[in-house]
DNA sequence: AAACGGTTTAACTAAAAGGTTAATTTAATT
DNA sequence: AATTAAATTAACCTTTTAGTTAAACCGTTT
């Protein structure tokens, strides 16, 4: 209802707010038109159809929750660097918007063909990812067995605890939610510490 | 389908898949039927609403989810087979069925308040879980600063996988099924590894 | 002021949703 | 064979769904 920003912008906003909240199937085209304080055919005449509304937002949203890993790793930092630097950002991104993850993976896992224009789409080249981290390791004379199991468990320790946030805040935090965003925050040392821990002596 | 088991069964076990597989919003009652080949109306025979038929499985899904890691670590093994025991038992589960991590996650993110008395039910107390894991770290002279960034780390490395599937699977393993397998049993010593190092430095 | 474009709404449709009811079939009991 | 209870279905009800249509609104331009 922001008077500064047009309302197809303000549709946007609004919708993806609902859909993260309740997914694609738990959201109706009126819940978002009643959030946005328009009628709901509105919304059919900037975006056509609910699917089409979706997949513009799902888009950007998954863009957001794919780490730039490979990016992270091409640089000339030493590895020790660039892993706190993911974690650190990745962590900073999922506390601004901690719905991404489970969001993301619930309806990419019902959804599963549509993954690979989404890929393409946010410039993503897998390959070459996996390739830069393998170098980048190699030359701190780190060997893996395999350079996967270290992308998924980099990945997974930063994304688990957002996914998981129900879970977690309430059986171990008994539901307080500062002591679990200190929790997080503190995961920004402790998760590359952990890594850095694991493969000294891979 | 299955002519030696009860209709009432049969509906149980065909809705646990449906609901797996499109989640509460995504599944209808007579998607249920369809699968089930019988009439909408024994859903609600048997059942009496949509929402009840869902709390009965997805109470049993949880349980399935909820590690007892608290029991793992009260018996008087050593930590490192406390851990690959772990592990071991975990990923076979998923296995077994892959989409509960992301199934109970969506489920629980968007009904965080049920969880409550899920957790009672399913017999599990945080509390005493926290407790018997911070003593058998310090049985075996490990002293972490929070051993509740420990178990979000081991569990989270069991889960993350099995809730990011269709993403691993594809951008990692060309959507190769069997390779996404084989990656998932190697985790069975490469996630024990991974955290006994981390913890021996820590 | 008339005409025009883009914007917004009210009213509507058809399909699908969860759920109820009454009747029918099936199996067990007498 | 007749009776009875349980299992199953067809038909229906109400609400909600995504989407359509035509009319009204509103600011510009003519």
């Amino acid at each position: 209802m922001d008077k500064t920003i047009s309302t197809e912008e303000n549709i946007i906003k609004v919708a993806r707010e609902v859909f993260m909240q309740n997914g694609y199937d738990g959201t109706s085209m009126q819940m978002i038109a009643d959030e946005a304080g328009i009628n709901k055919s509105l919304l059919h005449y900037y975006y056509r159809s609910k699917e089409r509304l979706f997949q513009q937002i799902f888009a950007k949203v998954f863009s957001q929750f794919i780490p730039h890993v490979g990016v992270v790793f091409m640089t000339d930092k030493p590895l020790k660097e660039k892993i706190y630097a993911f974690v650190d950002r990745y962590i900073d991104v999922f506390i601004e918007n901690p719905l991404i993850p489970i969001f993301v993976m619930q309806e990419l896992s019902k959804n599963p063909e549509k993954l690979a224009e989404l890929v393409r789409a946010a410039g993503i080249n897998p390959e070459i990812m996996i390739e830069n981290i393998t170098k980048a390791l190699e030359r701190e004379n780190i060997k893996l067995k395999d350079p996967r199991q270290f992308l998924v468990n980099l990945i997974g320790l930063c994304v688990f605890p957002f996914a998981a946030k129900p879970l977690i805040q309430r059986m171990i935090f008994n539901n307080d939610e500062t002591a679990y965003h200190n929790f997080l925050m503190a995961r920004k040392k402790e998760v590359p510490e952990f890594i850095l821990n694991a493969i000294k002596n891979g």
